[in-house]
DNA sequence: TTTTCAATTGAACGATGTTCTATAACTGTT
DNA sequence: AACAGTTATAGAACATCGTTCAATTGAAAA
């Protein structure tokens, strides 16, 4: 009955969890610390040492694991296989955004990637499934929608750069700014020309992160893309 | 003349950063220590500080540019314009397979991502433009391929944890490769019916990465769906 | 030679992750 | 109600890290 009494007194494993995700979205996940952690929950840093089993690298996986578990929840079987695809992937990066300093944890960490619950896995597998992909037809289709989507909410909430304390004249934003306004449109003609469309709207010419800019748009038109495509070379027939 | 009597003697600012690329190319990025690589150097930490602007991050952002500093070398630029779109992005995947460890930089950090030279960026632009994609299609366009294929390759390269010290009996590695093979087969029927051909070769169901188990299949897959679904859909009439 | 500036040193500061031993708080049993 | 056993927390300690700074060397310019 160990559970039973860890949450009838003191800190829980999950209040722990909750804490830190609290802590990364306000601060960045770059700047978050145990021992900040602890200070805020008035508490020693030992005793989260204790209640997740091992080191920092377990904390976030449970917070990956918190965050990925109620990904399944809300899904309506009797759709068609496309739609339900189009559903997934749409929560998938709803949920993410709730939490976006949290993103690199779920596409840029091999343990963290790994704790996603196997509903989400048999959830895609089967809309695959039932749209024609069997065997070893699965297993790229799988990954392209998962690399691809997923890849995509991963950059496109990359964290910026940490803002330094005080001083220094000029944040990265504006130099960053300034530098993509001063396209040399000889050089660049293209770039120059579309910089009014493009500028801080594109991945490598923006200075705010999806987090500010989301790119709901883009990544709609890439799981159009993918999914109609999948759609159209499906090796055998849906069911 | 700094920089003639810099090259002249003592270190440069390039073999630091080659330094710090082998460094992070053997031991991972999270393994990445500022005073490692001085002591590589056989030289002062604040050396470092010296020879780049700034701080870590800086470090970081240098790093990326050296590696996507060499993106638009080989090009024809006398393609097809979907032809030009595959042989950038293959091209990319490829250089950044090269250091597999630094991925997380290019993909998960703005700073970094940001410093990727406009060549590339008009080349790209380029290509959608001959393509068809012009004025306000051009942005959602550049964003589908960066960030699904981009993205794809930083979820494929994605680092596995730290791998402890000694002791503990199993690695993370064999535990998780443990787990996935006990999936059940009641609750999920069709991932315990694929495992032989998903088991490590799908993007949640693995226990190694990109640079042990590359997917490369899975990503040509993605690019084919990609530049056939932009080709297939241009607004305009391409050139 | 003297001056000037590039390059490096070494020490120092504060903060971090992690481990360890000891102590408190609670539970269930006698 | 007292005891034993486990759960939960505290506090100190260690090694390491990123970063800054004043002081020093080295080589080129005057």
């Amino acid at each position: 009955m160990l559970r039973g009494r860890a949450a009838a007194v003191g800190l829980s494993k999950n209040q722990v969890v909750a804490a830190a995700v609290a802590q990364i979205d306000e601060k960045g996940l770059a700047a978050f610390s145990l021992r900040e952690l602890a200070r805020n929950l008035g508490v020693s840093p030992a005793v989260i040492y204790w209640h997740v089993g091992g080191a920092k690298e377990d904390l976030f996986a449970e917070i990956s694991a918190s965050i990925t578990g109620t990904l399944s929840d809300t899904l309506d079987a009797d759709m068609p296989w496309d739609d339900r695809l189009r559903q997934v992937f749409l929560n998938y990066r709803k949920l993410v955004h709730r939490h976006p300093a949290v993103a690199p944890l779920l596409g840029a960490q091999m343990k963290s990637n790994g704790v996603a619950n196997l509903d989400w896995v048999e959830t895609i597998l089967s809309a695959l499934h039932d749209g024609g992909y069997r065997g070893d037809a699965l297993r790229p289709a799988f990954n392209v929608l998962v690399g691809g989507l997923a890849g995509f909410v991963t950059m496109e909430l990359a964290p910026p750069p940490v803002s330094k304390p005080g001083s220094e004249g000029e944040t990265w934003q504006e130099l960053f700014a300034k530098r993509v306004a001063q396209t040399d449109p000889e050089l660049y003609p293209l770039t120059a020309a579309a910089l009014p469309d493009i500028s801080n709207r594109i991945f490598v010419l923006r200075w705010q992160n999806g987090a500010v800019n989301p790119y709901n748009d883009s990544f709609e038109l890439l799981l159009d893309l993918l999914v109609e495509g999948l759609k159209a070379r499906a090796p055998a027939q849906p069911s």
